[in-house]
DNA sequence: CGCTGTCGTTTACGCCGTAAACGGAAGGGC
DNA sequence: GCCCTTCCGTTTACGGCGTAAACGACAGCG
């Protein structure tokens, strides 16, 4: 499908330019997708992703999704497995495009507490925007063994380290942080969308004698059973903001004990 | 390799039961892999994981690996995704033959401390036992919304709440206290699995000039370049004890004011 | 006009998951 | 002894995958 009908904006220009089939960079860049670019290539496999799921994702479907076909996409990645991490890097690097993402830059913050708050809503608002893709930036193989997803670019871990020792923590006191930290964001975001997936997969096959078959399940599970409806409740958001603020709180008290007392700044 | 040369307690066998190829019943289920069922595979595909990594299995290997052609595996697994799905319930299934998992199923516990130290240790020796499949007992879509990985098992969510209640939780706070424990030990355990395979991924390919390149990279990073060798350092041990204390001081502190203030258990 | 470089297509290959048909041995009733 | 069923691994086959390589078509430029 070459992007419904035969365009508006084009039937009224000058017949022979339309003929030659429209150069690529005549008309600005809010045209169809003809002439194809990285990219353009990476932000459809991510529209892709969001829609279809990333098992439906393959280099053929992905370029026909693009009216293209699959071969064409090699002009402008090397491989499907380039493909993927290209799409890790380009979701990662949408934080920057928030409005507290130009904070999180900018090296003039409101303390280091403020800093880490807003990067983990950040990084949240991405996990949600787009759970299909989550589980690819929490799993594919880091650049370096010591960057943690889904903190996944040397220039993040820069100015984590950066806000830290502003705040006054010691380089190894800023490292465990940066470790803490990190397994908080990924621990939560990932069980996060996982949940949103397996709630939309559970409401494709409802099944018919779900009823009796789940008796006899729980009847083994008095305490499963009891709790049923507190663990179908979804409290993300507050436990997000709970177990943030505990970890802050932690770092803190760390921080302030290794001023009192001099000597060990501790691994946290 | 089937079981290393051809056995002992067979050769000393009855020769012509020996000639009709040894049924499947006889002489015990420790012989070599020659009849198939179910577990076998399974196994198997964890060692295969294990040695070869998880984009390295596929049917058809994996029935070589057996001897087999890749169509005689289906007689005992539906599929290739049902096969996954059964290594990962393979693998945490172990946590019960842990020295340390007969007291988790055990009801007298010394306290709900214990037992989430325990189950902590439990899960931890897991995925550093198979760091190439936990990966997939994080990310496969659990059979409810609410199990969360890595406590995948409707028995183990069973126990977990069972020994809260028995500690004197609520409902509400066990849930709560099960939501922020699943978070923690995943992401941590995902994070320290990743690490152990990115340093092998890494081992791979040493490239030439290294040198040059980080350096120009590092110029701009400054605070990764001092902290570079603590970063590089693994405490993940020590670090997946200071965090599951601190877990397990809020879980105390929480269940104390709660009785202490009589109304509302909260949200931890 | 023809040369050259750019970019999407066509063709082809080997591997994948798996449906379906097949063959041959095991065991049981006559 | 025989045959017949049942079990279980193999063979064959199909469509889809990632991607190497050859192939046009077309734009810009001499």
């Amino acid at each position: 499908m070459p992007t419904i009908s035969d365009q508006t904006s084009e039937d009224v220009r000058d017949p022979d330019l339309v003929a030659v089939q429209e150069g690529p960079e005549a008309a600005g860049e809010l045209t169809r997708p003809a002439g194809l670019d990285r990219e353009k290539i990476l932000q459809a496999a991510i529209d892709f992703i969001d829609e279809q799921g990333l098992a439906a994702l393959t280099m053929r479907r992905l370029g026909s999704s693009l009216g293209v076909e699959a071969m064409a996409l090699y002009r402008y990645v090397p491989g499907r497995e380039d493909l993927l991490d290209g799409v890790v890097d380009r979701v990662v690097e949408t934080l920057w495009d928030d409005r507290d993402g130009d904070d999180i830059q900018v090296v003039d913050h409101s303390g280091w507490q403020d800093y880490l708050v807003r990067l983990a809503h950040g990084m949240r608002r991405i996990a949600l925007a787009h759970p299909a893709v989550f589980p690819l930036v929490a799993s594919r193989p880091p650049a370096a063994p010591w960057v943690r997803p889904p903190l996944r670019s040397l220039r993040l871990v820069e100015s984590f380290l950066g806000t830290l020792r502003e705040g006054g923590f010691s380089d190894q006191a800023a490292v465990a942080a940066y470790r803490a930290y990190s397994s908080f964001l990924l621990g939560h975001l990932l069980l996060e969308v996982t949940q949103i997936g397996a709630q939309v997969s559970l409401l494709d096959q409802p099944e018919g004698d779900e009823q009796a078959q789940r008796e006899t399940d729980m009847r083994e599970y008095p305490n499963l059973a009891r709790t049923e409806s507190l663990l179908g409740q979804d409290k993300s958001a507050a436990e997000f903001e709970e177990s943030l603020e505990n970890l802050l709180d932690r770092l803190e008290r760390v921080l302030h004990e290794a001023r009192n007392s001099g000597g060990d700044v501790g691994d946290l």
